[in-house]
DNA sequence: TGCAAGTATTTTGTATGCAAAGTAAAATAA
DNA sequence: TTATTTTACTTTGCATACAAAATACTTGCA
């Protein structure tokens, strides 16, 4: 461990944290159609994949912060695009829904999610595939996860 | 692109998001010492590589936000780890320069990057190096930057 | 010189992220 | 059954991130 190894090219953490702000950067443009952010876009994405799930289950898909899913659920229900009803079994837990509006953002989507990797230029299918290898192996690195999602 | 595409486990920018947070997460304790967050912490490694700099030149090294960064370099000139002067050339542009305090985080430094590697399991310098690489990459191909840092 | 245009930084308003404390309901133990 | 613990979720307080507007100072051009 030498000096250089603190200049800001050569730590991996820096890089994550500018490529991840500059990801959501990119996408607010288009979420902005949809009157969403990023991550309420991520939780309309883990409904989209699983409905009608608890508070629980969204937090273990999404990894979005407990106090900040709340008030995001609020928001996306004030704005239409789910409803959160108490569970009959238990009445801790909520179960969130997606409405019609909220299914439909399936489609959009897609075609951001399409629009997004042409706009890749240099950037194949192989590179994501690397990428995301790393990173998942990176993150189990520095942190075991608590849930498991299966 | 089909609808298994937006399930979150394959979509890149989710696991960066994820991964980043998570890093954070895991400075915290370490920088807690310094009473330093993440975004402040590197403000301060910015500096060590390159003293007595601008605003604008601390934004372009970092990418931080530019109204964060104001708030961030005034916490930390009252915490007693900078100084900002304004410019005798230029009255807009400001002057940060370490106090002795900024310039010991250095060695702090040192151990903090030391002990997050060792405590990697599993993920040596090749990987950091491939995951740097390809970050750079993917970066690079969602967004040129406006500012070049030589 | 004088004003328009550009640059450097700050401010504002909204939306998280994080830790920790708080609340309510359910499960478990005594 | 009642007290204790656990679980599910919310609230609180502080620290950014972001976009856009505002401010202050410079530069460029007529």
């Amino acid at each position: 461990m030498n000096f250089d190894d603190l200049k800001l090219k050569n730590q991996l953490c820096h890089r994550l944290y500018v490529v991840s702000n500059k990801i959501v950067r990119n996408y607010r443009p288009f979420l902005k159609e949809l009157d969403l952010t990023y991550p309420q876009y991520i939780v309309i994405l883990a409904l989209l994949e699983e409905n009608h799930v608890s508070i629980q289950k969204l937090l273990c898909m999404t990894k979005i912060d407990g106090g900040s899913l709340t008030l995001i659920l609020d928001k996306l229900k004030k704005k239409g695009y789910l409803n959160c009803n108490p569970s009959p079994e238990d009445k801790r837990k909520k179960i969130i829904t997606l409405t019609d509006k909220g299914d439909e953002v399936k489609n959009k989507a897609m075609e951001i999610c399409s629009t997004m990797k042409c706009s890749m230029t240099g950037f194949d299918e192989k590179d994501i595939q690397e990428l995301s290898a790393l990173l998942d192996k990176f993150g189990h690195a520095i942190c075991q996860e608590k849930c498991e999602e299966d």
